[in-house]
DNA sequence: TTAGGGTTAG
């Protein structure tokens, strides 16, 4: 990506002139209580002009004291229109639970003593708060008063009104009120809200919030105008609901279009790039938002942290952690994980404990990244610990993850029975991932006999998921039991159940690169297969020999040979072989679990061919390197 | 005086 054609972000506009330059020059609430004292002093806060801007900066400043603003304002002795919508607006945008409520309170006194009229200023702010509310009720109550004051044509009225019922989750009176605001305005000829932007981010938006992203996609595409916030409410919107690619991709429509990212778009673009594990990408956000001064605080910061850890550089996240000059639980957290994923125990425990210190407070999301770290360490002990710590000591009420957590510790180092026994009596109804956790741990263990209990239980729970299909098919044929093999592929036929495609990616100079099982659809699949034929005499010089135990199908041993051949994390590799120059570390991000002849494959082809491998599964992440895996085969 | 954000068991 050509990254000379982006700008450094304005500056700041300077301060409007004032009547009160006392007042404007104020650069913190110490300073503005020493004009206050003054004002009253000099009697001069009696003029309605001085009160209200004293009171504007208590309730608007970047120093905004809310309670300040409610005691000059409750001193006022007829507040003018300018100043009830100040106090309004102040409590309004509060992220005080109470707050809103009290605006709306305000509201309804303004309008019953009579003095002053609500006006279009008020009823953004008042339509602000029914949508924090969620009150519908009131919420067309303030609708009818808009009509009724004549504002319905009003572009910041109606895209207030748009929201609040965005908020109220009535995305149909969201729309119907937005497509009439676009005929009838655009009609009257007044100033179009065709043209008015925030009214369409709006309604894109409130389909982005009710998961309809295909209709928030045909709204942006008709959109008359887009600002960057457009753009943003867009890639979020992709990307919170799982469409990463599709986020990535508009990130680079809007650059060339000329939108330049700010810094919402760089945290919004960021969580997409790290579950495609999209390194350059990644790296070169980082460097956008140094080289055009965007402030890398803790919450871009939390997000670079996870990028850099979930696109296999966990050595460059913790420079970034480092780095930070401010850090929350969030921050916190996702380095704990980070590391918990790439299987650094160690070093998860190490941050855990520096937490308190450092004056943050652990909280549910760190006990599940500490107990994920136990679990992939088999530290059975400590993870029980730190489990009873979370529900005796510091009162957390564990979550659905927290068993995920401690099922998946206690199965995987062999105690099935207490691992079933904890599902069984857990306080919350275990779900899929609670049972399938089980599942894995009784195919580690090789007990078939639970696996077959459990397995029947996941098809109940989850009917249509392959997964404990597969391992049940799977655990039959390493007892070479294929008439149930049969029975259970024929019940997958009879439901239309596919297993999942497992896939694989890689990232080459900014480009990922996908491939499935067996895929030959690649431009370079020619040399792609004759790289593979060399890693496979390379791997069978080494000894190696072919696990066929996790081939689910019956068919004779060459055949299943070549299918393991072709599965999508080796051709990815070939693929990243013969197109980096040598040393390179070739990193993988794969949408299974890796399977145990990969696994072994892969620790021989890093000391052969002196390569780096890291690769991310479903779950973790493995660094093959000289033969050996950082997972040390626990997996 | 309108809109937008980061971490989470298998």
């Amino acid at each position: 990506m050509n990254s000379t054609i982006f700008k450094p972000t304005t500056p700041p506009p300077s301060h409007p002139s004032s009547l009160f330059p006392q007042i404007t020059a104020c650069k913190t609430i110490r300073d503005l209580h020493q004009v206050h004292a003054l004002f009253i002093k000099t009697r001069q806060i009696h003029d309605p002009l001085a009160a209200a801007e004293i009171l504007r900066f208590y309730a608007l400043s970047a120093h905004r004291n809310i309670e300040w603003a409610r005691a000059v304002f409750n001193h006022m002795q007829r507040p003018n229109c300018f100043s009830w919508n100040t106090i309004i607006r102040a409590l309004a945008e509060s992220s005080v639970d109470e707050h809103p409520l009290e605006a709306l309170l305000l509201f309804s006194q303004m309008v019953s003593y009579g003095f002053v009229g609500p006006n279009r200023f008020t009823f953004p702010s008042v339509l602000k708060a029914c949508a924090k509310m969620g009150n519908l009720g009131v919420g067309k109550c303030v609708h009818g008063m808009v009509v009724k004051f004549g504002l319905d044509t009003d572009e910041f009225v109606v895209s207030n009104l748009v929201r609040m019922y965005v908020m109220c989750k009535v995305m149909e009176d969201a729309h119907l009120l937005f497509s009439r605001s676009v005929v009838v305005c655009g009609h009257l000829n007044e100033r179009k809200q065709e043209g008015n932007v925030v009214l369409w981010n709006v309604i894109v938006d409130g389909y982005v919030r009710v998961g309809d992203v295909r209709a928030a996609r045909v709204l942006f595409d008709k959109m008359p105008q887009r600002s960057v916030v457009s753009w943003n409410v867009m890639i979020s919107g992709y990307a919170q609901n799982g469409f990463f690619r599709e986020a990535i991709d508009l990130f680079r429509d809007m650059q060339i279009e000329n939108v330049y990212p700010n810094y919402v778009t760089l945290v919004s673009v960021l969580p997409a790039i790290s579950r495609l594990g999209a390194l350059e990408l990644g790296k070169w956000i980082h460097l956008y938002a140094g080289k055009n001064r965007i402030e890398i605080d803790d919450v871009l910061g939390s997000a670079l942290v996870d990028m850099y850890s979930k696109c296999g550089s966990i050595e460059k996240a913790l420079l970034v952690f480092e780095k930070l000059p401010k850090r929350n639980v969030i921050t916190w957290n996702a380095i704990i994980s980070g590391l918990a994923m790439h299987g650094r125990v160690e070093d998860a425990l190490d941050y855990f404990k520096k937490m308190e210190p450092a004056g943050v407070v652990p909280s549910d999301v760190t006990y599940i990244g500490i107990l994920s770290a136990c679990s992939h360490a088999g530290l059975v002990e400590q993870g029980r610990s730190f489990f009873n710590r979370m529900v005796n000591v510091i009162s957390l009420e564990p979550r659905i993850e927290h068993y995920g957590c401690m099922v998946d510790l206690l199965g995987r180092a062999g105690l099935l029975e207490e691992a079933e026994e904890l599902i069984l009596n857990m306080p919350i109804q275990p779900d899929d991932v609670t049972w399938k956790a089980l599942l894995g741990a009784c195919k580690k263990q090789g007990n078939i006999d639970m696996g077959k209990r459990v397995a029947e239980v996941l098809m109940d729970l989850a009917p249509h998921d392959s997964g404990s299909y597969v391992a049940l098919s799977n655990m039959y044929a390493s007892l070479g039991n294929w008439e149930a093999v049969a029975k259970v592929r024929l019940q997958m036929k009879d439901m239309d159940i596919r297993k999942d495609p497992g896939g694989s990616s890689i990232e080459l100079d900014g480009v990922i690169h996908e491939f499935v099982v067996e895929d030959e659809s690649h431009p370079r699949a020619r040399e792609i297969h004759s790289m593979l034929e060399e890693i496979s005499n390379q791997l069978s010089l080494e000894g190696h020999r072919p696990d066929t135990t996790q081939v689910l199908l019956n068919m004779d041993e060459e055949e299943k040979q070549s299918v393991l051949h072709y599965h999508s994390e080796k051709i990815a590799t070939a693929f990243g072989l013969i197109s980096t120059a040598p040393q390179t570390p070739l990193r993988i991000v794969k949408n299974l679990r890796i399977c145990e002849d990969c696994h072994s494959s892969l620790k021989l082809i890093s000391k052969i061919y002196e390569r780096m491998i890291i690769v991310r599964d479903r779950k973790r992440f493995h660094h093959f390197e000289q033969g050996l895996c950082s997972c040390m085969d626990y997996w």
